[in-house]
RNA sequence: GGGCCAGUAGCUCAGCUGGAUAGAGCACCUCCCUUCUAAGGAGGCGGUCAAAGGUUCGAAUCCUUUCUGGCUCACCA
């Protein structure tokens, strides 16, 4: 952006030698020129307007004369309106150009900041396989971390693994009743599956169960209490409590069916953790916290004896912390694992936390009872809320069989990818396996594109169907265009990354040029903004024009050498941009497809 | 009822702190492979930016009201 800068201070010189008048730089409002005019960056005058004390059109011709004078990065200038268009010199480009061909890192910031974030992602229950709306988290989340490393902070990435409660007693007591033993060898079933088919069992049985009570005369909310099996999963959970030496193994053995499941299915996501936290550890933190609070009158206390925190002049309804009995709720469980961390992490600048957006209300009240506390680190807390995926019939409910799991979807999208890949693609010579690692990258590379460049915080819709999508704003497209580029480099066998700086431009050389200055800034505010949707559609964008560069003029085809060699050197750096853009948000890109 | 978020082309989405004639992709219709990968490119069709007021040189963007949809306000997690 060292263009966009030496712009901006000849402005404020500008002023200066004119209107005699100091400016601040906030008040500079610089664009990039639009396509239908001819131009590179524009000033909006009409701010100035005040300074000039002159028609827009003649403060634009005054400002435009006197930079064209003095500034020697410009060549002409046009006035359209209230809008100065500025031309950059074709050596300037390209002596920023071959700045960022040496720098194996264009993009990443380059120093370290000193700050250490954690990014919580994920974070499933134990009692059933993982689905789309996991599937937009991970990804989310993933990125995020990957994004905010490349801003130059330490990262780590952890989840909290919801592996205790009813819900998890749930799916042991139908396994106990209906099982017969049943373990992932003697079904060939993924472990997380498995336990998932005995939760929907115990669904099954349990409505039957309320069914029978109802028409025996019951009213359904006692029957949903006085169910046989719902209080036999109640007594199980206080065994488990009680650490019962039966129905812990038990526990533990089908928990970790389920976690070799689950790593299936992250290795094949391409996801990871630094470290892990589990409910079963943290679930019981937080209660001396509200103790304490109590004491320092920061909460209080009902007659029943539950514990509760004032929360009205945030405007907010009282929050719960401590039942009547003693025992904690989730919210009380979250006070003590935030605790927990920056216990662990003395140096955190920021807690990240990846969850749907139906729990915005839960964050908001988590932080501001952190702060309450007096837990300054809680300003760098973050909710990163992220909307619903929804399918064309409207929202995913398990209890109507329309939940997209996880695995089939992922194993779907790459079998697409297969079929559509020996349909046209160019495979001449490769092995098998490079083949199926080409499949995945495709099929998965789709996926997670088509997840990420939606808006983060916008709820979004997924159409199973249509997730084939190769054309356009998706994922293979993108990954086409860097197989393009590395068949051409592939070609050439040799050549320099940098370029001679007398060329003459043609437009959409300089079109390439303008986006990958803007690189480095999209990578920032995707940083500042946790938005990898921001990568993904500046991706888009460069190599839609590059596609358009590809197709206008040659490249190795070229007869001036030195036209031929930026043309080279441009298409690499343009690769070089999308692999790391793409790596960012944990899509692979194949050498070729 | 209170709070938060959203509503942009037939569909899926961009449009950042207000700036030029509101953009892409899909779908539909034309063209372009004896030329570096046609999963591509060039073009066409398609809009009262939910509605109405307001703020100003200028509004999809900011403010107010209304309508519609989602989430939430649990001694579930």
């Amino acid at each position: 952006m060292r263009v966009l800068d030496n712009i901006i201070q000849n402005v404020v010189k500008a002023i200066e030698a004119l209107y005699s008048q100091e400016l601040p730089i906030q008040q500079i409002q610089i664009q990039k020129t639009k396509k239908e005019f001819e131009g590179d960056l524009t000033l909006v005058v009409f701010p100035l307007l005040k300074v000039t004390k002159k028609s827009p059109e003649q403060s634009a011709e005054e400002m435009g004369n006197w930079l064209l004078g003095n500034s020697n990065i410009l060549n002409s200038y046009n006035v359209v309106k209230g809008f100065l268009n500025l031309s950059i010199e074709d050596k300037i480009w390209l002596d920023q150009f071959n700045v960022w061909a040496r720098d194996e890192n264009f993009g990443k910031s380059t120093s370290s900041t000193g700050k250490t974030f954690m990014v919580e992602y994920s974070s499933p229950n134990t009692n059933k396989p993982l689905h789309l709306g996991h599937l937009r988290n991970n990804f989310l989340g993933y990125s995020v971390a990957e994004i905010l490393k490349a801003n130059g902070h330490e990262v780590y990435k952890t989840q909290i693994i919801n592996d205790r409660g009813i819900h998890i007693c749930k799916s042991m007591l139908a396994w106990q009743l209906f099982g017969n033993n049943e373990t992932p060898e003697s079904s060939g079933m993924k472990g997380d599956h498995l336990i998932g088919k005995y939760y929907v069992a115990f669904d099954k049985e349990y409505k039957k169960q309320i069914a029978e009570l109802v028409h025996g005369g019951m009213e359904s909310k006692d029957a949903e209490r006085e169910a046989e099996i719902f209080k036999d999963a109640q007594a199980m959970l206080r065994k488990w409590e009680a650490r019962d030496p039966e129905v812990y193994r038990l526990w533990e053995t089908m928990n970790a069916w389920v976690y070799s499941g689950f790593e299936r299915t992250y290795t094949e996501m391409g996801v990871d953790f630094d470290k892990l936290y589990y409910e079963s550890n943290t679930y019981i933190l937080g209660k001396d916290v509200v103790e304490k609070g109590l004491a320092d009158n920061i909460f209080y206390k009902k007659e029943d004896g539950s514990v509760w925190c004032d929360l009205s002049d945030h405007k907010m309804d009282d929050k719960l912390l401590l039942r009547a009995d003693g025992t904690s709720v989730y919210m009380t469980q979250d006070l003590g694992t935030a605790i927990e961390r920056y216990k662990d992490y003395t140096n955190l600048s920021g807690l990240i936390y990846t969850v749907g957006n139906e729990q915005n209300h839960h964050f908001k009240v988590l932080f501001t009872i952190l702060k309450k506390i007096g837990y300054s680190w809680a300003e760098g807390c973050y909710h990163l809320s992220y909307g619903m995926v929804d399918l064309p019939t409207g929202r995913m409910k398990s209890r109507e069989g329309t939940v997209v799991d996880a695995d089939e979807l992922m194993k779907s999208v790459i079998q697409d990818a297969k079929e559509m890949t020996q349909e046209r693609g160019h495979l001449d010579g490769l092995s098998d396996s490079v083949k199926d690692e080409l499949y995945k990258t495709i099929g998965l590379g789709g996926l997670k594109y088509y997840l990420l460049k939606v808006d983060p915080k916008k709820g979004m819709q997924f159409n199973p169907e249509d997730s084939v999508d190769l054309n356009g704003n998706t994922g293979p497209f993108i990954q086409y265009t860097y197989a393009r580029i590395q068949s051409i480099l592939r070609k050439v066998e040799t050549f320099h990354k940098g370029s001679e700086t007398d060329l003459l431009l043609e437009p959409a050389e300089k079109i390439l040029l303008k986006d990958l200055s803007e690189f480095p800034s999209v990578i920032e505010e995707a940083g500042k903004s946790y938005s990898p949707a921001l990568l993904a559609n500046y991706t888009y964008e460069l190599v839609k024009n590059y596609n358009s560069f590809y197709q206008s003029l040659s490249i190795i085809k070229e007869e001036d050498p030195n036209k031929k060699a930026f043309r080279i050197a441009i298409s690499y750096k343009v690769g070089e941009v999308i692999k790391l853009s793409m790596q960012l948000l944990g899509v692979n890109v194949p050498e070729r497809m």
